[in-house]
RNA sequence: GGGCCUGUAGCUCAGUUGGUUAGAGCAGAGCGCUCAUAACGCUUUUGUCGCAGGUUCGAGUCCUGCCGGGCCUACCA
C-alpha cells in the first residue's frame, strides 16, 4: 500500500467557480484520489480556499462586509458546492487558518535565517480615495503607445506593450475611478530565489516524466531574460497573514502582510494541520505526510492544477521549501491542464460567461458533469465546452452504453427470473472470452489512471462498459431463454456481476451513480478486481437485487436548446 | 516583439524511439436483434495527416520557412 499526498490548487475566494476552473484543477484530483483510495492506497487528499489579496478586499466591500465574514461566507458556499460534486477532499481548509498563518510565518523566518529574504525599498502608487496602494492591473488610463484609453497599468489590451502604471496619461483607480493617485515609496520583502535557480534548474530538469505544459513553464521562467527574478512576497494590505519572521515581530515590516502567492500553496500543508485538529490528532498526524524526517519520506506527492498556477508550484513554493533547509516533502509529479473555453470564446469568472458549477448543478446530476469534463480534459491543448457534445456524449456514453445496460439485464432477469441473480448453467467460451478482454482493459484502464491520463482513462472505462452489451448480444439470453433456459441463467448471472463490477470500476468518475448501482446490486462489495473471473462470482445465484431507477435520464433537444439561451448571456 | 503549445476523417481526439495498405469514438449508410432509456450488435463510406521545401531507402513523426488557433511574458490570482 502507497501512501499518496494529493493537492488541488486552491480556487480563490471571490465567488462560485465556473466549469472551467473545475476541470482544471479540482475534479481530476478528484478522480485520481477516488482511483487511489478504491486500489487501497491511503490517500490525503487536499484543498483550501485561497482567501488572501486584493481582489477579496474589494469583493468584500462590494458586499458591502467585512472581509473576513466575506470570505468565512465564501468559504462555506464553495465547500457546500464542492461536497455537491462530490470532490472527496479529507480537508478543505481556509488559507486564512490560524494554522497557515503560523507556516507562513515559520517558512519566512526560516527563509531569512538564510539569507534568501532581502528589503527592497519599492514605490507604487497609492489611491488616496481608496486608501490603499493598487496592483499595477487595478490602475487605468491611456497608453503612451496607441493612445488606447482603456490602457491597464500593467500592459495596454489594444497593443500589447508591457506597462508600467506610471506610464499611463490620466491614470486613475479602477475601483473608484478616482484620479487622486501619488508614488509613494514602500518597502518589502522580496523572495531570492534567484540565488536557488541552480538547485531549482537542476531539480526540474530531473523531471523527464512531467508533462510538457509543467517542465515548459517552468523553464522559461529559470532561463528567460536574466534568469529567475526575486520576487515580492508581501504587499501593504490589512487582510493576510502579518508579516513576522517566525514568532517574532519583523521591524519596519508592522502593518504589512505576505502577498497571497507566499502564503497560498503553504497552505497545502495548513490545510493537512487543520484536518489533524478536526480530527482531534496530534501535529505528527499530518506532519508524516509533510516532513520526511517525521514519516513523509515513502509518501508520493502529487499536484493537480491549470497552465496559469505553474509557474508558482513549479518555482516559488519549491525555494520556499529549498531554502528552509528543512525536511519538508517536495512535490513528485505536478499534473497540469490547459483551459476549457465555452461554445467559442473563454469562461469568464469577471463576464459570468459559461457554466458555473452552482448552475451546472441545478440543470443536471454531478455525474454528468464529471464524466463530461473528465472524458474531454484539456490535457494537450485547450478544449471548447459545446452544448452540443455534451448532450451527444452524454447520452450516448452514459444513458445508452452503461445505464441501458444496466436497465436491460436487470429488467429482463425480472421478467423471466424475478429479482434474484439466477442459478444453472455453466460458462462457456463466450464468458472466457469476455473474462480474457475485461482482463486485458482494466488492466490499461489501470495504468491510464495510475499515469493520471484522464481522456484515455475515460476511453477505456467506455470501452468496458462496451464489452459488455457486445457479450449480452453474443449470448442472447432473450433466445436462449426459449430453448435453454440455463444458459440464460448463467448469461444473466454473469451480466448482473457485470454490473457491480462496472459501478467498482467507475465509482472514481461517477460517483453517485456508481454507488446506486452497488446499492441496486444489494451489495457493499466494492473490492477493485485483481481476478475477473472472482470478481465476476461476487453476487451468487439466489442473490437478491432491485432493478435499479434509470441511472442517466437523457437530454433532450428542448432541455439543450433553452440552455444554450439561458447560458449565452452573462450571469446576473 | 520573445517563448511555448497546437493544426490528423463532417465533429472530438489517439498516433510510442521515423518503418508496410494512417486509427478510435460520435455523426452518416447498410444489415441484424427485439431483453432494454427507439436502446444494443455487426459491417461500412470519408483523409493531398495546415501549406511549401529539405534530410532519408522510407516522414503524420526529424529540419527550415510560411499560414491559422491558443497560452504565457513575472503587481490578477
Amino acid at each position: 500500500m502507497a501512501r499518496i499526498l494529493i493537492t488541488s490548487a486552491l480556487p480563490y475566494i471571490n465567488g462560485i467557480k465556473h466549469l472551467g476552473n473545475l476541470v482544471g484543477s479540482q475534479l481530476p484530483a478528484d478522480l485520481y484520489a477516488r482511483y487511489n483510495r478504491a486500489r487501497g492506497h491511503e490517500v490525503m487528499f487536499i484543498c483550501a480556499t485561497d482567501e488572501h489579496g486584493t481582489p477579496a478586499e474589494l469583493a468584500a466591500a462590494k458586499a458591502d462586509k467585512p472581509v473576513a465574514d466575506y470570505c468565512a461566507e465564501l468559504h462555506d458556499v464553495q465547500a457546500k458546492i464542492a461536497a455537491d460534486f462530490r470532490l472527496s477532499f479529507d480537508h478543505f481548509g481556509r488559507s486564512s487558518s490560524p494554522q497557515n498563518h503560523a507556516l507562513t510565518q515559520h517558512f519566512a523566518g526560516q527563509l531569512a535565517d538564510n539569507g534568501l529574504i532581502e528589503e527592497v525599498s519599492d514605490k507604487q502608487v497609492y489611491s488616496v480615495a481608496d486608501g490603499r496602494f493598487l496592483p499595477d492591473r487595478y490602475i487605468e488610463g491611456t497608453c503612451p503607445n496607441c493612445g488606447h484609453e482603456g490602457a491597464r497599468g500593467d500592459q495596454c489590451d489594444e497593443c500589447t506593450k508591457q506597462l508600467s502604471p506610471t506610464d499611463l496619461i490620466d491614470p486613475y483607480s479602477t475601483i473608484s475611478g478616482s484620479k487622486d493617485l501619488e508614488v509613494r515609496e514602500t518597502k518589502h520583502l522580496f523572495l531570492r530565489q534567484s540565488k536557488l535557480r541552480n538547485d531549482l534548474d537542476a531539480w526540474i530538469s530531473a523531471k523527464t516524466d512531467w508533462p510538457i505544459l509543467t517542465t515548459s513553464i517552468a523553464k522559461k521562467w529559470l532561463h528567460d531574460g536574466d534568469g529567475l527574478r526575486d520576487r515580492g512576497i508581501t504587499r501593504d494590505l490589512d487582510w493576510g497573514v502579518p508579516v513576522k519572521r517566525g514568532t517574532a515581530d519583523w521591524p519596519g515590516m508592522e502593518g504589512k502582510v505576505f502577498y497571497v502567492w507566499f502564503d497560498a500553496p503553504i497552505e497545502y500543508i495548513g490545510a493537512t494541520a487543520e484536518w489533524a485538529e478536526t480530527q482531534g490528532l496530534e501535529d505528527d498526524a499530518w506532519q508524516r505526510w509533510w516532513r520526511t524526517d517525521k514519516g513523509a519520506d515513502d509518501v508520493r506527492y502529487v499536484q493537480f492544477m491549470g497552465k496559469d498556477n505553474v509557474p508558482f508550484h513549479t518555482l516559488s513554493f519549491p525555494a520556499t521549501i529549498m531554502g528552509s533547509n528543512e525536511p519538508w516533502k517536495l512535490v513528485d509529479y505536478i499534473k497540469s491542464f490547459n483551459y476549457l473555453n465555452y461554445d467559442g470564446g473563454q469562461f469568464s469568472t469577471s463576464k459570468g460567461r459559461g457554466v458555473f458549477m452552482d448552475q451546472a448543478l441545478s440543470l443536471l446530476p454531478s455525474d454528468y458533469w464529471r464524466w463530461w469534463l473528465l472524458s474531454h480534459a484539456p490535457e494537450n491543448s485547450d478544449a471548447e465546452f459545446t452544448w452540443e457534445n455534451f448532450q451527444a456524449s452524454v447520452n450516448k456514453d452514459l444513458a445508452d452504453v452503461l445505464g441501458n445496460f444496466a436497465s436491460r439485464v436487470t429488467k429482463f432477469c425480472r421478467s423471466k427470473f424475478g429479482e434474484v441473480v439466477p442459478e444453472g448453467g455453466t460458462y462457456g467460451d463466450a464468458e472466457q472470452a469476455l473474462v480474457d478482454t475485461l482482463t486485458t482493459r482494466i488492466k490499461t484502464y489501470g495504468d491510464h489512471m495510475d499515469a493520471m491520463e484522464v481522456r484515455k482513462s475515460a476511453a477505456e472505462l467506455r470501452a468496458i462498459w462496451v464489452a459488455g452489451n457486445e457479450y449480452l448480444q453474443a449470448a442472447a439470453p432473450w433466445s436462449a431463454i426459449k430453448t435453454d433456459p440455463e444458459a440464460a441463467a448463467a448469461s444473466i448471472r454473469l451480466s448482473l456481476n457485470l454490473i457491480r463490477l462496472y459501478a467498482v470500476l467507475s465509482s472514481p468518475f461517477i460517483p453517485d451513480a456508481s454507488a446506486d448501482l452497488l446499492a441496486a446490486m444489494n451489495t457493499t462489495d466494492d473490492s477493485w478486481p485483481t481476478d475477473v473471473t472472482a470478481a465476476l462470482q461476487t453476487l451468487p445465484a439466489g442473490h437478491a437485487f432491485t432493478v435499479p431507477e434509470v441511472s442517466f435520464a437523457k437530454i433532450t433537444d428542448a432541455q439543450r436548446e433553452e440552455w444554450q439561451e439561458k447560458f449565452a448571456g452573462t450571469r446576473d
